[in-house]
DNA sequence: GCCTACATGTAAACCGTTACATGATTAT
DNA sequence: ATAATCATGTAACGGTTTACATGTAGGC
């Protein structure tokens, strides 16, 4: 599990309050990890168990005390072990992917008639390439902003960051073809399909 | 959550045994969900509960017991009912994004010289270049025989397994295609890197 | 004799999400 | 007034993983 990895390695940055890390968290790492400030909070407790982190409690005025995490010099060496330590392929897990898959035997039995399949896949797959694409343009506007361009980023004092950047935009726009390549072919689904009803392109008009 | 979903599915195509469940699982569903047996069999217990599947106990002679799994008209109707539901986009999750944003940390401390960074990430990423590969060829293979062209897979009788297969060849081949610019800017590093140790190249001579 | 396949399960630990709870400051 | 930001937490639930547990049959 690489939670308490990525936290160890904001912690490196900086000394950071739980908040800090979770504000940090949803702001640069957060499309390849999440966490909520819950998970973050219990692993920040059991960090300080394993000694790999210490708290400092800072008193503000007119806001609650801050506990301030800094990463000990045991928290370096087991981050610093971990970096060496080879690591498992990660599963899929793709919701869409079941509902396609399931999609077969839906409509090849009485559950559906494949008109109704084929307009609720392909409603679901212009959502999720837009979804994609929001996603994309935003990976677009960092890599403009921090890297005009790789050769700079690999001469830069984070070399390693970019490439998990290029990941985000490769992955989406990969993303983005597949549900294009979905797309297209649900068309010539939809144009070689039987006609039994009175045929609504959409779901404009309805049937009376 | 869709482990339900794809278990409904797979009890579609026939009844079947929680173990029966988790073998389909693993040779045809792995590469983009997983479950271990113990997942299943205790959400084929809930499933029975809300009356979406019936089960049959048959006696064996020398094995144990076999449950034989069924879907019910109930299950059918909440399978086709989650099809119609729009879903999220799914988080990336990697272990090795985490270890790449890292990198740029400890090869800035104390904590690790750049070099020894450098040839840890390179055979990290050769290792997980070859594991997709070995992936890819799989899946290629059964494109090639399941699938012989898009058109005959599209006018076949599961022209969206056929899309969920192109999902997986696409990902492993993107996946393979960002190792390899991974592996050319780690040897642009190791180029430019200044040479403070007595130089091993990869690391068949040891520091004495 | 040992490992694999068949077949099912319990128990516990751990990870992840959501809701509830508190309480001051600042901006609209 | 209302909402957002700062800042920390508890409680409960649900999902996932790993270990433990049992017992037969067949191949090496």
């Amino acid at each position: 599990m690489a939670l308490s990895h990525a936290m160890l390695s904001l912690l490196m940055d900086k000394p950071q309050s739980g908040y800090d890390l979770a504000k940090n968290f949803s702001e640069s790492i957060s499309f390849f990890w999440k966490a909520t400030h819950q998970q973050i909070y219990r692993e920040l407790a059991k960090l300080e168990e394993q000694n790999l982190v210490t708290v400092e409690t800072i008193e503000q005025d007119g806001r609650p005390d801050k506990k301030l995490y800094s990463i000990t010099e045991a928290g370096k060496t087991f981050l610093a072990a971990w970096l060496l330590q080879p690591g498992e392929v990660m599963p899929i897990k793709e919701d869409l992917l079941v509902k396609l898959w399931a999609s077969d035997l839906a409509s090849g039995s009485s559950l559906m008639d494949s008109h109704k399949t084929i307009t609720a896949l392909r409603q679901e797959f212009h959502r999720h390439r837009q979804l994609h694409a929001e996603k994309l343009a935003t990976y677009e506007q960092i890599e403009q902003k921090y890297y005009q361009n790789a050769a700079q980023a690999s001469c830069g004092q984070q070399p390693y960051r970019y490439l998990v950047l290029r990941r985000g935009i490769r992955y989406e726009q990969d993303y983005i073809a597949w549900c294009d390549e979905v797309l297209t072919q649900l068309e010539l689904e939809l144009s070689s399909e039987p006609l039994s009803e009175p045929l609504s392109n959409d779901s404009e008009s309805k049937p009376v």
